[in-house]
DNA sequence: AAGTGGATCAACCGCGTTAAG
DNA sequence: GCTTAACGCGGTTGATCCACT
């Protein structure tokens, strides 16, 4: 595929930093023969002098294109192909809640996945969240069971929970994440907003007992539904309140599931705004505090490694509560 | 069957960091 | 200490695939 790009059409003259001289650089899909004589290279040499490739005459490639390629395409046990896992997808979820876009950090979690892999599931998921949350925005009699259903297949079916913002995208949030439990770490200061949820999703969100500060879990696996949560105080709940037992992230996007803002966020077309739901409202409260959330974390040893992850990662079982749903055909 | 739009994926670009000279 | 090439990463783009109408 992509073939039809081949060529002068796609070659000119580039200079780039790491390429002084300026010459033909071939750009576009790489051919069978090119990644051979990448493979080549690379298990000659190891995966290093990148751009020794091209002064060798090797590839007209930059020493940077040659990298990427073997990266994401040629390293030996890739996972090429291969859809993401129900497993694999709540393991991004939570750790982009965690790290923010290090999509490289991520990666590492995730053997046979690279960086860019994870990041276009990422942008593919968030797209599609967007999607489907445009289209709940105008919502019309006739409209409602489609929207369901669709957000069902997509989105709680499809993937536990729903979104996960992004709380940690700058390293000022990072380090946020690091600090003790106190309100004082909040960083945004405007109340949250919050308004009534449509129906069909409030009457799912009824369970605001618990709380979602669970001092143990286990690692990818959901927790029996109604296990009961210590209590933490919170500030006094506007009209809709989210629910405690989900994992934060959830609740945050369940909060401002039903704000017209929040929407807004999506509609807007610049990309970088939709790249997080990931909004200036909700997270500040629910966001850096998950530190608190176990004894594990927010005690200056929040780093989490590929090791401390298994024994670090959170419930998810947000949509077990959606079982109470209405099937679309009780819509009217 | 053709058109359309969303999903997916590969690759490029720009920028920041690192390391060597 | 400074410069610069090389590298790594995140954002973005664009082509193809595919399901739906």
């Amino acid at each position: 595929m992509m073939m039809m790009i081949e060529g002068g059409k796609r070659r000119r003259m580039v200079a780039y930093s790491d390429d002084e001289i300026e010459e033909e650089i071939k750009k576009g899909p790489w051919k069978a023969e090119e990644d051979e004589v990448l493979i080549n290279h690379v298990q000659k040499y190891g995966p290093r002098d990148w751009s020794s490739i091209r002064s060798k005459g090797l590839l007209r490639r930059t020493g940077k294109s040659c990298r990427l390629r073997w990266v994401n395409k040629l390293r030996p046990n890739l996972k090429n192909g291969m859809k993401f896992s129900a497993e694999e997808e709540r393991t991004v979820i939570d750790l982009q809640a965690r790290f923010g876009n290090k999509w490289a950090r991520i990666a590492t979690y995730l053997p046979g996945r690279t960086d860019n892999d994870v990041k276009n599931f990422w942008s593919s998921r968030q797209k599609r969240l967007a999607r489907i949350l445009q289209s709940s925005s105008v919502p019309s009699s006739s409209k409602p069971p489609k929207i369901i259903e669709e957000a069902q297949a997509s989105v709680f079916h499809d993937v536990p929970f729903v979104e996960a913002p992004k709380f940690s995208s700058s390293t000022e949030d990072q380090e946020s994440a690091t600090k003790p439990c106190s309100s004082s770490h909040i960083s945004n200061p405007e109340p949250i907003k919050m308004v009534p949820l449509p129906e069909i999703l409030y009457t799912s969100l009824h369970n605001y007992e618990h709380c979602p500060f669970q001092p143990d879990y286990t690692p990818l696996e959901k927790k029996p539904l109604s296990e009961p949560q210590p209590h933490l105080s919170f500030p006094p709940m506007p009209l809709l309140q989210p629910d405690f037992s989900l994992p934060l992230e959830s609740q945050d996007f369940v909060t401002r599931l039903g704000d017209p803002n929040f929407l807004d966020v999506f509609g807007n077309s610049n990309e970088s705004a939709l790249g997080a739901a990931q909004l200036p409202i909700g997270p500040s409260f629910f966001g850096p505090d998950r530190s608190c959330e176990s004894g594990g974390r927010g005690e200056g040893h929040d780093e989490v490694t590929p090791d401390s992850f298994i024994d670090d990662f959170p419930p998810i079982d947000m949509f077990d509560h959606i079982e109470s749903l209405p099937s679309p055909s009780e819509w009217s």
